[in-house]
RNA sequence: GCGGGUGUGGCGGAAUUGGUAGACGCACUUGGUUUAGGUCCAAGCGCCGCAAGGCGUGGGGGUUCAAGUCCCUCCACCCGCACCA
């Protein structure tokens, strides 16, 4: 988080430089919790977030050169903007955009947010996730998966979205065209007379060979209760599949079923198994398998002596199938035998379809596209969220919260000493009147999944008080969300999720037809790292160490205790068990928020990971003070003029240029070092104090969005009215970036081998005879003529011998 | 397996997109200042070599006057998804 606010304020300074207005939302989380506020964090609940709380959070902001305007943290556990989500919930409702169904939930008895950390000391208490059950339970869903195929599509328009995130979202959504074929049983069982099976190859149907359904598949559920030999399978097919890693390396098992079906295009049989491979969860639970064509279906045939026969081959070739599947890319040409449609040599792709046309027109299957993506449960059963508006009623069934009624606040008054959803243990929250009926009726205890508040801030940033979710004036003019940055992390649930809001709430009128795509251009940031500090104690087992108990020397790291050698595992991910977090308030306390924002963006790329450590830290604090120390020297100096001064203002606009195009790009560490270079250029000129006070207001500048308190200072140390913040950025005077002379290098056969200076607009002709008369060139060519010689005017000049 | 990405000094990383590879910073070395350490200041620092010179952007090949950058090929590592039918 660090890292995203960060650029996110350095992006904000820049733009409001530049000129525009900027709406630029600020998390409390930007520099994490204070260390003294760490009860905050282990009972996070609206009791907590008092107002009080919040202007103190904001109060704590400020030093650290950041605007705080809301969270969508305490967005979470305020009514105030939970109001207007309830409101929405409503609007969604009315819609059919959020609907309820039965469910199987992982259940967790014990409120994550207080209760796991309040008894988990000893041990023995409940423990977060410690005692899950499946339950089956009456959950809320927003329909997504309505919205599959648009979320998909939209995906191409998002230009300036990291490709990896788009990819992500995709495969998430996980669309395939593909064919259900019903295969008949040759005899009935247990009144199921078909297997429908899905299929994205269709075409390979002629070398179907045996039909495999899962463990969970109805038909080996009713299996299952007479043959105990199906029943033993089934269990251990069970077992096996649900660790991940077992998962990964687990053989493929099947069982017989004894049972046949008929091919639907052919006159054969093919045998029906129950497959421990085979995922209830993923089209109809079934599939045929075509051992030719598929190297799982192929593994499965040989190791249990099924039939495999092509059905289609590579042009030129009738080579069977032996150890290898042949799958080749769908675009690519093969040869069909004995296809049903005729097709003789198409592109695998071409086949799919004139298959799946022919099967529909044949009333054997029915074409259809299929989506991964499931719809959102939202329930939660929880304190800790926003509670959903509805009420039960034992006439009306469930009826939505009235409007006027809203927002349903959660009691302050709950107790965690129990495990469940304390909104189910109060005495009297629960109790209200049916909203239709009035009748006594029962709130809803379940309270949204905070995704939800998530999935909408950034809209309600643009009217944060309104009184209504959003105001269509406000929204108009400030969506989209120019700049997104964030993690990897949120590529898929969160933005997905939001790209899902913004459509739903345009359905409802809560925000434009065009801001459906919510950000326009997304960043995705590396992560503060640190090294951690590992070695072995007496016991054998590892051990982890605080940077504070370590002596780094000799490139080694030593334990102060007992001067013993440790190993040191470079930038890592930090964690409070690797003992390698750094807090940034103890950042803050010791160097300052400047030079942390400093150090922060000028080690590494954005997209990358920056590793903490005290040694950049330190060179970082160094510089701005260097920087500092001259700033006000400069201020103190008398006014003149100097023969160097044109010099120092050439620099200047090229630190200008390339500090604008740096940030711009989000190459702030390129940027970061041309500052380092001017400031050091700076520091030696012997320009007048004029030049140089020019200079130090341009870099204090420039320097501005990173570190906005030393650019304050030094701004107002020199004398300048209004704030740095408030000044239009520089520009750089183009006049000023050309030299009149030019260094040109000379190269002989591609390398460089000297140089000469030349006036920049010097005629061609002029350059080759200084170049031929260079003493290099002169040695190289040993008294003949160049074969070629190359001059690529402002650039280089290559002889080629 | 599928998808995305990355390989440049001891380290983090620059390179105006085909034109002086190693900017800037860290670490290190030397010198000055200081009682000393730290700070501060000056300088050095890709590799081999006393030098002249040679070699150098993961390996190999290619295009070009010129390649870190373009093409082919191989290798290594990281991330995401995954019995997806």
């Amino acid at each position: 988080h660090v890292r995203n606010y960060t650029m996110g304020d350095v992006v904000a300074r820049y733009k409001m430089a530049q000129g525009f207005s900027v709406l630029h939302p600020m998390g409390w989380d930007a520099f994490g919790l204070p260390a003294e506020n760490a009860a905050i964090e282990r009972k996070i609940h609206p009791g907590t977030w008092t107002r009080e709380n919040i202007a103190n959070m904001k109060a704590q902001f400020r030093p650290l050169g950041l605007t705080l305007d809301w969270s969508r943290e305490f967005a979470t556990c305020d009514p105030e903007y939970y109001g207007q989500q309830q409101a929405m919930f409503l609007d969604f409702l009315d819609a059919g955009l959020v609907y309820r169904k039965a469910a199987v939930v992982n259940w967790d008895p014990v409120d994550m947010t207080v209760l796991a950390n309040e008894q988990v000391e000893d041990g023995r208490g409940w423990r977060s996730g410690a005692v899950v059950e499946r339950r089956e339970l009456t959950q809320w869903f927003f329909k997504i998966s309505d919205y599959s195929e648009d979320l998909l599509d939209a995906l191409d328009g998002l230009d300036d979205w990291p490709a990896k995130v788009k990819t992500m979202q995709a495969n998430w959504i996980g669309k395939s065209r593909g064919i259900e074929i019903d295969f008949h049983l040759t005899a009935p069982v247990e009144g199921v007379d078909a297997i429908p099976c899905y299929s994205t190859r269709p075409d390979t149907l002629h070398g179907a060979s045996f039909i495999a359904i899962s463990p969970d598949h109805p038909l080996s559920k009713a299996l299952e209760a007479e043959d105990p030999a199906v029943a033993a399978f089934c269990v251990e097919a069970r077992k096996g599949a649900t660790t991940e890693e077992a998962m990964e390396k687990a053989e493929k098992l099947g069982h017989d079923t004894g049972l046949r079906v008929k091919h639907p295009a052919d006159d054969r049989e093919l045998p029906v198994w129950i497959g421990n491979f085979v995922l209830m969860e993923y089209g109809t639970g079934a599939v045929f398998g075509c051992p030719a064509h598929d190297q799982r279906d192929l593994d499965f045939a040989r190791k249990y002596g099924l039939d495999v026969r092509n059905a289609f081959y590579l042009p030129g070739s009738s080579k069977d199938v032996a150890d290898e599947a042949l799958v080749p890319p769908k675009t690519e040409k093969v040869r069909y035998v004995s296809h049903f449609a005729g097709i003789q040599e198409a592109s695998s792709l071409e086949a799919i379809e004139t298959t799946i046309d022919w099967f529909e027109e044949h009333r054997l299957g029915r074409g259809m596209t299929r989506y991964r993506l499931r719809d959102w449960g939202l329930s939660r059963q929880r304190y800790w969220g926003c509670p959903i508006p509805v009420v039960h009623c034992d006439s009306c069934g469930v009826v939505p919260e009235k409007k006027e009624n809203l927002p349903i606040e959660l009691p302050e008054d709950v107790t965690f000493d129990r495990p469940g959803n304390p909104l189910d243990w109060h005495p009297s929250w629960r109790q209200v009147p049916c909203p239709k009926c009035g009748d006594a009726a029962r709130r809803e205890t379940d309270t949204m999944d905070t995704f939800v508040d998530s999935s909408w801030y950034y809209a309600r940033f643009t009217a944060p008080r309104a009184l209504t979710p959003t105001q269509a004036k406000d929204a108009e003019y400030w969506m989209n969300v120019d700049q997104y940055i964030g993690g990897i992390e949120h590529a898929i649930l969160h933005l997905l999720y939001s790209r899902f809001f913004a459509r739903a709430m345009q359905i409802c009128g809560h925000l434009p037809e065009s801001a459906v795509e919510p950000f326009d251009a997304l960043f995705t940031q590396g992560m503060v790292t640190h090294a951690i500090y590992q070695g072995t104690n007496q016991a054998g087992r590892k051990e982890y160490y605080f940077p504070e108990e370590v002596d780094l020397k000799d490139g080694g790291a030593f334990l102060k205790e007992d001067g013993r050698e440790i190993e040191i595992v470079p930038s890592a991910k930090m964690s409070k068990s690797k003992r390698n977090v750094v807090n940034p308030m103890d950042i803050i306390a010791k160097y300052g928020a400047d030079t942390a924002r400093w150090f922060v963006l000028s080690d590494s790329p954005p997209e990358r990971d920056v590793e903490w450590t005290d040694a950049g830290a330190e060179a970082a604090s160094k510089h701005l003070a260097r920087v500092h120390r001259l700033a006000m020297e400069i201020a103190g100096a008398e006014e003149g003029d100097s023969s160097q001064d044109e010099a120092l203002l050439r620099e200047m606009h090229k630190t200008i240029q390339d500090v604008t195009n740096g940030v711009e790009s989000f190459g702030f560490n390129a940027a970061i070092a041309k500052l380092y270079a001017f400031a050091n250029t700076l520091g030696r000129s012997k320009a007048s104090s004029k030049a140089r006070r020019e200079a130090v207001a341009t870099l204090a500048q420039l320097m501005s969005p990173m570190t906005p308190h030393l650019s304050e200072e030094i701004w107002q140390a020199l004398g300048k009215t209004g704030m740095v913040t408030a000044a239009p950025w520089p520009v750089a005077d183009e006049a000023m970036l050309v030299e009149d002379t030019v260094t040109l290098p000379i190269q002989i056969n591609g390398k460089r081998k000297s140089e000469i200076v030349v006036a920049k607009d010097l005629a061609r002709a002029e350059i080759e005879a200084m170049a031929l008369a260079d003493d290099q060139v002169q040695k190289a060519l040993a008294g003949n003529a160049p074969k070629k010689l190359i001059v690529v005017p402002g650039r280089i000049v290559n002889v080629v011998i």
